[in-house]
RNA sequence: GCGAGCGUAGCCAAGUGGUUAAGGCAGUGGAUUGUGGUUCCACCAUUCGCGGGUUCGAGUCCCGUCGUUCGCCCCA
């Protein structure tokens, strides 16, 4: 088979990310979707390094050290141990955008107007054990704002009107968005009497309990040194359900026998404003929910929190997520620079969303028109007919090799090319060109000088 | 990092100590010379991740090694 054996050209774990060119294509249509709603509402694009310093990539957060990469030379061995100087050991792979954001912020804080704005779905990098669908390299979608000094909350009413428009244009179903705010979570375990230093690992188990169960939860709870009363409490307190009224409504008549309820207190308050700016952005009510258990993992997360979900395929996990950080990128600057982003996990995405058949991958050719060869003699006509139709904005591949008639057929078929242009010896001499459509396997002649006129009419036709 | 499983052609695989290593998909060639997606025929692994061992004999058992998958953890 002519296969080197001694190389393993197999891509490592978690980087089989590789697409066929019919994937890719439609990767590229999302692409062009999902940053066209971006710049709907104003985003910016940009792209940052693959690499930062390590003392960047973990300024924040416990995202720590399982999950990034470092990165450094190899050094070549002649060179002995004149790299040995070399920083490399302090620099890694970017594990999400927001990091490099703030840091981006910091770079070119003085050349950048706020509320700064952008978009950018650049590759990531986790070092972390690779899954059916869940990659070690993958691309994410993310929008940011971050405002100097204060951010208003209409920003974060924004982004599920977005995130709607989005799933919504890429017509995959029905899907739901959860929004939460942390401020409620921790204001309301401070007020239930959870010592301060525990309301983060609080956090993290209440996020788990749609994976693992409410007992689970409550036994993890539990283990963290919290009484069966209170737990209790917790999972009573995160499966409340209902309408944003009735959440509300829910909501105030807790915060009156909390202890301590200052911190609630604001958490419900921006909460509501959130809600109230989702619809007077007119995003349908069916969209939407508040749901009290959405916590997110991540640890810069301080106010508002997404997750969305595709209905009926929950399994599937947050299809996009997010949400407000106050402290993030002032971290790196000494001003308060609060932001609010989500992120689709689009490489995640399409792979779940393909193995559910929900989306298909596109034709593996752009082209709309194959020229055939018929008659290496003729390859001057074949030439000139595909400038022409190159001309007019037509996506033509001109076959160079002489083939069987059937083979080349066969091959724009594959390719998904909608038609064929057949010219042998005959049309020729007639000056004609035989057209052959083949998703119905239709054939017409039609004379050069109306060609291309034709396989336009004939092309807008099909679409 | 810990626990479990798997590793046979480009892909999916049967095979559980005897040997010429099923089958399917894909691929290549053909079924009379200018017509595809259907059908039919032929071809397509001196070899079972790699190394060692047990045995008269190993893809099949044992040890090691590498790779990979799943679970825990974490998350997109």
């Amino acid at each position: 088979m002519g296969k080197r054996e001694d190389i393993n050209y197999k891509l490592p774990s978690g980087f089989d990310i590789e697409l066929l060119p019919g994937e890719r294509r439609l990767e590229l249509f999302l692409l062009e979707t999902i940053s066209s709603v971006f710049e709907r509402y104003g985003f910016t694009p940009l792209e940052t390094p693959a690499v930062e310093r390590l003392e960047v990539l973990q300024a924040k957060g416990n995202q720590g050290d399982n999950i990034i990469y470092s990165i450094e030379p190899i050094v070549p061995q002649d060179m002995g141990d004149s790299n040995e100087s070399s920083d490399g050991s302090s620099r890694g792979l970017k594990f999400d955008q927001t990091v490099p954001l703030a840091a981006y912020i910091a770079r070119h804080l003085n050349d950048l107007t706020f509320p700064f704005a952008r978009y950018q779905m650049d590759m990531v990098f986790r070092g972390e054990r690779a899954k059916k669908g869940r990659y070690r390299q993958f691309r994410q979608c993310d929008i940011d704002v971050v405002g100097r000094g204060s951010l208003d909350l209409l920003y974060d009413a924004q982004m599920p009107a977005i995130i709607a428009e989005i799933f919504e244009s890429i017509d995959i179903g029905k899907f739901l968005i959860r929004i939460n705010n942390r401020k409620v979570l921790t204001g309301f375990f401070k007020g239930i009497g959870i010592e301060k230093d525990k309301i983060k690992t609080c956090i993290n188990i209440v996020d788990i309990l749609e994976k693992v169960g409410a007992s689970k939860v409550k036994k993890e709870l539990e283990k963290e040194g919290i009484s069966e009363n209170i737990a209790d409490e917790i999972i009573e307190f995160i499966n409340i359900k209902g309408g944003s009224e009735e959440i509300f409504a829910t909501l105030d008549r807790k915060s009156t026998e909390l202890k301590e309820s200052e911190d609630f207190l604001v958490g419900i308050k921006e909460l509501k404003d959130v809600i109230k700016g989702v619809r007077s952005l007119k995003v349908s009510e069916d969209k939407y929910c508040i749901d009290l258990s959405i916590a997110r993992g991540l640890d810069y997360y301080t106010g508002t929190v997404y997750e969305t979900t595709l209905v009926g395929y929950e399994n599937l996990g947050s299809i996009c997520s997010g949400g407000r950080y106050e402290e993030l990128v002032g971290t790196f600057v000494g001003d308060k620079l609060p932001g609010v982003g989500i992120s689709i996990g689009l490489t995640r995405l399409m792979s779940k969303l393909m193995d559910a058949n929900i989306l298909k991958p596109m034709s593996a050719s752009p082209a709309q028109v194959m020229v055939l060869n018929l008659d290496r003699d003729l390859i001057d006509t074949y030439l000139e007919i595909s400038q022409n139709l190159r001309q007019a904005g037509i996506k033509v591949v001109t076959r160079f090799e002489k083939q069987k008639i059937g083979k080349q057929i066969q091959q724009a078929d594959r390719l998904g090319i909608p038609l064929c242009l057949l010219i042998g010896k005959e049309e020729y001499t007639q000056n004609q060109c035989r057209i052959k459509i083949l998703n119905t396997g239709e054939q017409l002649d039609i004379s050069l000088e109306n060609l291309v006129e034709e396989v336009r009419k004939i092309l807008n036709n099909q679409s």
